[in-house]
DNA sequence: TCATTTTTTCCTGGTT
DNA sequence: CAACCAGGAAAAAATG
């Protein structure tokens, strides 16, 4: 690790990303795929077996919490599998360290990008983003177990030694699904976090997953962040949403703006689901 | 590297 | 008129 990761926070500043390309002459100069590399290592879901056991070193150490607590062969695994695992799995494979990971992998798949300088750059002063870790909520993808509570306090002595995390686990998950890169999950994801929902997207029928944008250009522009693409525009996330109807992930709303339900296909987003 | 799936970009035309 | 909606096409990015 660490092994000069070839220039990217400050110069990427400068990488002209053409806000508008409507030269037909100008096709995408962009000299060589060098510096090509920045999504990787903010995102969990990127991550390498290696990279998953520096992060679990780090978060153990950041608690105060002996490292020894933790089954760490229990998180033989990279980041997308890392990313797969549900707030129940983390309970299994971590016990009471469990909701402590599973919060802090929350916040860097959240706004993992940079650090902290997020909402300051291309979002409108009207959206009062703020703070981008108000607090933890519950779980991002699907939810398990709203009853959970959010962080139980990271008792600084844990000093339980004799939990049954005997519990080889070797059958680990099963499904690999790309957990929060797609757009619907990141839309879904939107609604079912309250706390980080400053008003961009509302519900409109809970139960029967119809929702409405309320910022659209806003949520554009978030969805931008999370795929480094700043060009981001309602006009183009709606096409893509769009899509989603011939897969049945959503289903047309028509004679209501802005308004979209989900399909057949979409999952988790039901309060009673799993 | 390749095949396939998803998303991005752009566009024409219609609607609210 | 501005902001959306519908999709077709094609290119680019993401994934396995």
């Amino acid at each position: 690790m660490s092994v000069t990761p070839t220039t990217t926070l400050d110069s990427q500043l400068t990488t002209t990303w053409g806000p508008n390309n409507s030269y037909p002459d100008v096709p995408m100069v962009m000299s060589g795929y060098t510096s090509r590399l920045w999504p990787h290592d903010s995102q969990p879901q990127f991550w390498s077996k290696y990279q998953v056991w520096e992060w679990l070193q780090q978060v153990m150490d950041m608690h105060q919490i002996d490292a020894s607590n933790i089954p760490f062969q229990n998180f033989d695994m990279d980041g997308h599998q890392l990313c797969s695992l549900s707030y129940q799995d983390f309970i299994r494979a971590a016990g009471s360290v469990g909701p402590i990971l599973f919060h802090s992998l929350t916040e860097l798949k959240w706004s993992g990008q940079y650090h902290v300088e997020i909402g300051q750059l291309e979002l409108k002063p009207e959206l009062d983003f703020s703070c981008p870790f108000p607090d933890v909520s519950y779980p991002p993808g699907e939810i398990y177990d709203p009853s959970i509570h959010p962080l139980p306090v990271a008792s600084p002595t844990p000093s339980s030694p004799d939990i049954k995390r005997s519990y080889s686990r070797p059958h680990q998950v099963k499904k690999h699904n790309p957990r929060g890169t797609h757009l619907w999950e990141f839309i879904r994801d939107i609604l079912l976090n309250p706390e980080r929902n400053p008003g961009l997207i509302k519900w409109e029928d809970r139960t029967e997953g119809v929702f409405r944008f309320l910022k659209s250009e806003a949520v554009a522009q978030l969805w931008g962040k999370k795929k480094n693409n700043s060009s981001m525009t309602y006009e183009k996330l709606s096409r893509a949403m769009r899509y989603y109807y011939k897969r049945e992930i959503l289903e047309r709303v028509d004679g209501r703006r802005l308004v979209y339900k989900f399909g057949r296909n979409a999952r988790g987003w039901r309060e009673s689901e799993k």
